[in-house]
DNA sequence: GCCGATAAATGAACATGTTCATTTGTCTCT
DNA sequence: AGAGACAAATGAACATGTTCATTTATCGGC
């Protein structure tokens, strides 16, 4: 064939990436489609590679191995989840208010696929190494600091009145979510409104703190 | 041989029994050894049932999976280390004081064998199945139990003034101390100092509250 | 002490993740 | 257009967790 190919703006970069680039989402989408057809551990690299129409092999040349499959398709979501989150949080609202309108979309995003989101959170401890481990740690990082940024607004301009170093409280406030999520999916079929419900009460205590008893609220510990 | 064995207390018990028991403690020697010298992955069931000198399958006769001997060999320290932990909790202290003295010593034994405590938080999350599951629900049962236990005496004379479901309490404080964990193990080499220092400011921070500013400590937050 | 019944042990066979030497395709320079 | 250089694709080969039909050991009853 020696038909010139001009139509496309995909043809204006070379052949080399746009196979890439086809490839690799050819690969997701059987990856993402069996791993919700057969579950993780079922769904075999095997039967991706079939479905995406390329050799075992080539797989490997796009992921790590086979939980990087599963950062893979996540990473995607995960971008566009994050924006959605963020661009939620209301200006002048409570802090509680603004947590939950950040952590009501991930909520709504994992309920709607609880088994693909438990396969993730188990993989997805410790992980450090990996093609997609890097936009990992920049995941986690932003919505840790993301909370932070929210924190230190609310005691700048006077809605809160912690001393406490923000960041420690970002990372409090991530951890009870992932303690919270982990919670709300270890059971059967996980609804919004319970796991919402819960992270809102947690989230309460954390900024009411358990306090002393009686009307004087002094805290109980020492600097 | 026609010797009749009657010196060993064990030999009241069947050869069977008897049988059973040497080969399950040589399978957990071979198993924490091996876990120990190469880490979890790079141990083979081939290797551990070779040091135990048992065959292949028999392994599998103990151990629902591999996974379940990594479990096998942390029940038992496990039930040692929750004795020390509940023992060593003063009784009339602040309620901070005694949620320390009960993680320190999972700090201290952790920070001995990081590498296998990585292995091992890594393969709990969403832990189901498997022989030793159940015995795993009742450990974390039985200290988030202890730790509830711990808030209602807290609340009852009068140390602590919270309204809120003790249980609720509890699964923060554990779901608090999991992240901490899993930070602290993250990193390089974990000191037992630097971990139990963190740990003592984020449950600080949950007794305390982060609160509105100003000095009138009302709760920001509705119930 | 012998015998059927039952439990336990075993390793060959299998399934599947991963590696890597080889092959195939694309690009660049002349 | 052709040649050489480089990137990508590939599947056979390997490593290792797991299953299971077969073999071996132990038990209770006679």
């Amino acid at each position: 064939m020696s038909g010139i190919d001009t139509e496309t703006p995909a043809a204006a970069v070379g052949r080399r990436e746009r196979n890439k680039a086809e490839k690799l989402l050819r690969i997701k989408e059987a990856a993402y489609g069996l791993f919700a057809e057969k579950g993780y551990d079922q769904a075999t690299v095997r039967d991706i590679a079939r479905r995406a129409g390329v050799g075992l092999g080539t797989i490997f040349t796009y992921a790590s191995d086979k939980r990087d499959l599963l950062f893979l398709i996540f990473n995607d979501r995960q971008d566009e989840l994050r924006r959605l989150s963020f661009a939620g949080i209301p200006e002048d609202a409570d802090l509680l208010e603004q947590l939950m309108a950040a952590f009501a979309p991930f909520y709504r995003q994992f309920a709607a696929e609880p088994d693909f989101t438990r396969y993730l959170l188990r993989e997805l401890t410790f992980y450090t190494e990996g093609i997609q481990a890097p936009r990992f740690q920049d995941g986690r990082l932003s919505i840790v600091t993301r909370m932070r940024e929210l924190v230190e607004d609310a005691v700048a301009d006077g809605r809160l009145g912690t001393a406490e170093d923000p960041r420690l409280v970002a990372e409090m406030i991530f951890g009870l979510y992932q303690s919270e999520l982990r919670l709300w999916l270890g059971g059967g079929t996980p609804s919004v409104e319970d796991g919402l419900g819960r992270l809102r009460r947690v989230l309460a205590i954390l900024i009411d703190g358990l306090g002393p008893a009686g009307e004087d609220r002094r805290p109980l510990t020492k600097k």
